[in-house]
DNA sequence: GTTAGCACTCGATTTTACCGAGTGCTAACC
DNA sequence: GGTTAGCACTCGGTAAAATCGAGTGCTAAC
């Protein structure tokens, strides 16, 4: 009695091989049946010479420790967050399925098309390959220089600002003016922006003219529209793909709401999946991410790079009880597919 | 008995007044409680001065001619598709509670920006606005006039064709060369597009130089690349507000499940919304649309127009006991708003 | 340290009973 | 003839009771 008053301060994370085994064994066994899983059928399936009892005497220290935890007394046993923590960072290489490879395989060979169109489907191949609701983010360009820009009059107050960047990505602004512009000088205007602009990037915009003609205050309201989005996040784009799996995969009309809830916010899973991917892991579990109203999901992240940087993210959102063999390889097939699509086909070189 | 047995050809939707008095009370009831209604709150709600037993007969008349339903022996009423259409279609112009038309007020005198980002920005302004899922649709720009187009180079093969349209959308397309192209080719290539296209729409664009030269191949590959895109019906937005409503709205996770799905495919949204807008209608109810798997969903679509013409349109779907007259009056408002808003506005003149 | 044995727990399932809202019918009523 | 009170009947929903059994924790023997 006395030694178990004090838990003993015992290093993190270092389980014998035989608990090891048992808390796996319970692991794989939950995510494919999602019931509580007995003493008796750990002891049966895994390869474990032991009894029913030795296992259940093993399963109170693993619950004791926090990597299991029991719905109520006389029942299986469930892994706890940190149960499927332990399980997934002791996870060898998971591998991926013939079908599934192949799948991807002639996703990549037959896609075309602007760097949105391919995020967009990709999103819809991921979540079909995997079954859960995908994220696909791609990121904001502050980084990228502006090649083209172009002042369009659609009538003489209201013109149009399109900016085109060196990463391929295109922005329109509306620019508004108080006082009318000729169509001459609007064109005008367009060729001093292009002489402006043209090399530097959306952070450094340079000082403008001065001067109190027509153009020139054209140029210089065409800068600060296209000054004034940098702060925000905008150029970030999300796709979703599969926003249905959420009902099939989540039990609860409430929880399905609040996670299609979250998904709604953009803005929301954009710093989900950045706040993963920044601090350098692949998975966030249950409450380890802070979004509360997603603490029984499951989020696996890879990123997506071009020439060393990262440009975005793929994501899979689950229950915590997913299939992280199969979806963290499959995450991580997809970003080193898209990673090289994006390195060497059409969009640049 | 005898009279019985053939159901009288009585001319369609015909209802005495006290039947539609009834049939109305069912109605309201049941989108209020979600419940079968019963003759005796009928006969005590409807200023109907008659006995339940009277409501009784009357109600199996109204089964018979398929207005109402009874989901077993010994239940309330409930009001079938045709029961509903019965009374939409006798609705009284529906009125908007004051805090939601401030709310749209509110809403349109702060909007501004693109018209993409007006139109995303409604989505969710429709879908608090009712507590339903919202829809909007903008419609695809065959017919406006190019204003200005832009062919930038990213590297010596690939290009980026940028398009400005006289209703203020951008469209950019790769252009993806099998030979390379030096910067003031690809100026010059830019000069002659814009000659050539400026004004034209996208149904009908010209013929192109058949020189052989690297400029006018440029050329013949960026018009090419234009046409493509015209059979399609690309240029249409879909925006989806509130699809965490889904889950609140809907019982039956199959039902969710179902729903979502559709709401995935953009297309099928576009099309089911053009559907019923296409028919002069402004509600489908149940299976009135084609869409099997929205057979216990109605939709609320009302048009936006722009000149006379119809540029896109809001819409709401919810189960098909809905609340009909508060959600067509707001749909009503926010295309009415949304239009005077395109109309009038920064967008155009 | 391991295991067989065993009493015990407690959610899930089934059974039964019961209630009552609501019906359809009929006979009286205006 | 339309309307209504009266009444027997239906049947889903809810609650209480009974049962089942997977799984546990403990103990004593190995």
């Amino acid at each position: 009695m006395a030694r178990r008053v004090k838990t003993p301060p015992q290093p993190k994370s270092a389980l014998d091989a035989r608990k090891a085994t048992i808390l796996e064994a319970v692991v794989v066994e939950h995510i494919d049946t999602a019931q509580p899983v007995g003493s008796t059928s750990v002891a049966h399936n895994a390869d474990l010479a032991v009894s029913p009892a030795t296992v259940r005497t093993e399963m109170v220290a693993l619950e004791r420790e926090g990597y299991l935890a029991q719905p109520h007394t006389s029942a299986g046993r469930v892994p706890t967050d940190k149960g499927y923590r332990y399980f997934v960072d002791h996870l060898k290489a998971g591998e991926l399925g013939v079908p599934q490879q192949q799948q991807i395989q002639e996703f990549f060979s037959h896609v075309r098309g602007e760097m949105e169109d391919v995020l967009e489907q990709t999103s819809t191949l991921l979540s079909h390959l995997t079954n859960y609701t995908s994220v696909v983010v791609g990121s904001a360009h502050s980084r990228a220089s502006i090649l083209n820009v172009q002042l369009v009059n659609l009538d003489a107050r209201h013109h149009l600002l399109v900016t085109v960047f060196s990463d391929g990505t295109v922005t329109k602004h509306s620019v508004l003016a108080t006082f009318e512009a000729s169509h001459v000088e609007v064109t005008e205007a367009s060729r001093q922006l292009n002489a402006l602009l043209i090399g530097t990037t959306l952070e450094a915009v340079v000082q403008v003219p001065s001067r109190a003609d027509t153009i020139a205050k054209l140029v210089r309201e065409s800068v600060s529209v296209l000054h004034a989005e940098s702060p925000t996040l905008e150029g970030e784009q999300v796709y979703i793909g599969g926003s249905s799996r959420v009902a099939e995969v989540f039990d609860g009309v409430e929880t399905v709401r609040k996670v299609l809830a979250i998904l709604e916010q953009q803005l929301l899973v954009v710093s989900l999946v950045e706040d993963i991917l920044g601090k350098g892991v692949s998975v966030a579990i249950g409450s380890e991410h802070g979004f509360e109203p997603l603490s029984s999901c499951a989020v696996i992240v890879a990123p997506v790079s071009l020439d060393g940087e990262t440009i975005g993210a793929v994501g899979l959102l689950g229950p915590t009880r997913m299939k992280y063999p199969e979806v963290m390889a499959a995450a991580e097939a997809v970003s080193r597919h898209l990673t090289r699509h994006f390195g060497g086909e059409d969009e640049r070189g």
